[in-house]
DNA sequence: CGTAAGATTTAAACGCGGTCCAATTTGCGT
DNA sequence: ACGCAAATTGGACCGCGTTTAAATCTTACG
């Protein structure tokens, strides 16, 4: 059991908690940020100071670098284990909707509840039943196995020029009810659209898709990423 | 929150172990008999002192009976609660074996890692994919909704006459290994045969299927039950 | 620059599911 | 009827993730 080949590593202690904290932080420094403990406190449903605690039993795990006062980052071991939970996470999402046909705005909730108890030939036989997707129901690329995630080149729907066109790339949300409203519009990833206007002051946002023509609220079109045609 | 209807009850403190624990109790009492500490704790991997522990518990949460230095059973609650986890438990083998092409050896295990994770909804959908089975890949009955397993009249192999025609109606065993074996030899829910012969002293069993004759030593034999024709 | 507001961490405690080991109860064989 | 081995329980403790309350650090602003 010393060569690194064989460390199938024995991951003592991974459990449910350890992997959903490694996955916010993940998400919290995606942009290069540090994650702040407050944040991660808010989205895991707990008080700071039980995030504070948390973090510091992760760093003596070496899952996370901890800058006291400062913030959390993922070591490289974090990340492994994130990137990981992500996949299944993804994996799983799509697996919930392309074979159990469940709607796009359900599938979260499922995954989240599952993705810490499948294990490696689930993830796997999944994987080829899906044919080896590389983006989630919502268009999050789904890491690969050995934890790697593609550049993507996505760009913010609001960032775009007025008559321009674009084809919806990712819907970023993780509220079941914002994305159920989304989805009833057919603005689902893969969708072909032309931007006709972006009022100011916050105003409404106008897109024109092969179904009709839509007007979003500032809050539903800043969730919305694309790639222009 | 008064009505016994509406309480979709709340299920404080009702987690993995509470669940596996009252899953182990349901089987160890199902033919009546008082389940006792140590074979508990041997069948979860924990110490007998762990298990006392915990049945103790249990007992104040009113899901088990105990009756100290003789032995668990369930209440109406916690059989309620177990026959739902066993219920999931199946359904999950029969989504493993038929959706997602595991091997009948091979979904006890990831059965068991997903059975208290899954909600109503995934029960329900799994439910319908497989056209309400009544029972699992090894034949065992899957219990209702409602938490009502109908009587069985499968009888032990062994208690067949030489000579008997059946058809095999369940395999009773969780040891991996030996389900592969006996799968192998096609010996599966709903093989037909004829028992050829009993060998005394716990010799050979001599059964004849349409594939060929098979020879089974006596554990095998003894985990199967059968149906006569 | 000093200070107050806000974020963060510590300290102490808890619930839960365990362990280990000692004390107790049970029940079986003679 | 008794004694002894096996089963069971009790008690002290641990690790983990959590909470509350108090202490401490950071920062922005007058």
């Amino acid at each position: 059991m010393s060569t690194a080949k064989h460390m199938q590593r024995e991951e003592i202690g991974v459990n449910d908690a350890t992997l959903h904290y490694l996955d916010i932080v993940y998400r919290l420094t995606f942009g290069g940020e540090t994650a702040n403990t407050s944040e991660i406190a808010r989205r895991l449903g707990v008080t700071p100071s039980g995030a504070s605690v948390m973090l510091k039993r992760l760093a003596e795990r070496k899952l996370v670098q901890l800058t006291p006062y400062k913030g959390a980052t993922l070591t490289s071991q974090g990340r492994r284990l994130a990137l990981r939970t992500i996949r299944r996470h993804r994996l799983l999402e799509m697996f919930l909707m392309q074979v159990m046909n469940f709607a796009w705005h359900e599938v979260d909730e499922h995954a989240h509840a599952l993705e810490t108890s499948i294990n490696e030939a689930f993830e796997d036989r999944m994987d080829a039943m899906l044919g080896y997707p590389t983006r989630c129901p919502h268009g999050h690329l789904i890491p690969s196995k050995d934890g790697t995630l593609p550049k993507v080149s996505d760009v913010p729907l609001l960032d775009l020029p007025a008559g321009c066109e674009a084809i919806v790339r990712c819907v970023d949300s993780d509220e079941s009810e914002l994305l159920k409203y989304v989805g009833d519009q057919g603005l689902t990833p893969g969708t072909h659209f032309t931007l006709r206007s972006i009022a100011p002051y916050g105003g409404p946002v106008t897109v024109e898709t092969d179904q009709g023509t839509l007007s979003l609220g500032r809050n539903v079109a800043e969730i919305v990423f694309v790639e222009k045609t």
